[in-house]
DNA sequence: TGCATAGTTCGACAATAATCGAACTATCAG
DNA sequence: CTGATAGTTCGATTATTGTCGAACTATGCA
């Protein structure tokens, strides 16, 4: 059961972050794992073949964004939001705040 | 005095923001224009050739992160910090804050 | 009109990133 | 061991970006 390589938060680079998220396909993987967490690949592949997928999810690992665990045959993934909160605070949040915000507001008009 | 096209704030898009900031240079930009409103171009070129400074401000205009004023025979560059603050509540402050705390925390330790 | 300044546009090239099929690895069930 | 499942790695292709010199545009000044 061997695990992935995650940077430590000390290592987290903002460009990279940002990089990461201004894909919408990312995006919106990250806006998902923020309602239901962690999760495995699968639910959240969506048309994609599986290497482009496994391809979104290693820049989003190496970003630091998500953090994947082997547990048996899934990859259970969830987003490292307390040590993006400790180390960029509000950025996470806010981010997803926007993208909510962009895709169709939602009940209020 | 011809001006430039600028999107409106109801067409800003996250992602394209997302990504006009993850360009370093392009970060290092906005966070000289933060500190510092307005200001041409020159001042914030750099070491780059004027063709590549022109590009990536280019990428700022288009994505809504700056705009840029035609004032005689220089241009001169503001953050539409209050159309992004109406736009994505907190989004650029958040950034320009992670920004600064990643590059070399101040006079701390 | 002529020249300097500030910045853009064009066009070519280099580098980075996205896409996807096919083959592969690891784990679990039988 | 066999088969199934979940996801990765490889390699090739394409698309998007960045980079920069050279030519161009627009303004201001003498």
């Amino acid at each position: 059961m061997k695990q992935y390589e995650h940077p430590p938060a000390e290592a987290f680079q903002l460009t990279a972050i940002l990089h990461a998220l201004s894909d919408p396909y990312r995006l919106s993987i990250v806006q998902k794992l923020s309602v239901l967490q962690p999760q495995p690949c699968a639910p959240l592949q969506g048309d994609r073949p599986k290497s482009s997928v496994s391809h979104h999810f290693s820049v989003l690992r190496k970003a630091g964004v998500v953090r994947t665990l082997v547990v048996g045959v899934t990859h259970m993934n969830s987003l490292r939001d307390a040590e993006l909160e400790a180390r960029f605070p509000g950025l996470l949040k806010t981010i997803l705040e926007a993208a909510a915000q962009s895709a169709g507001l939602p009940a209020q008009g």
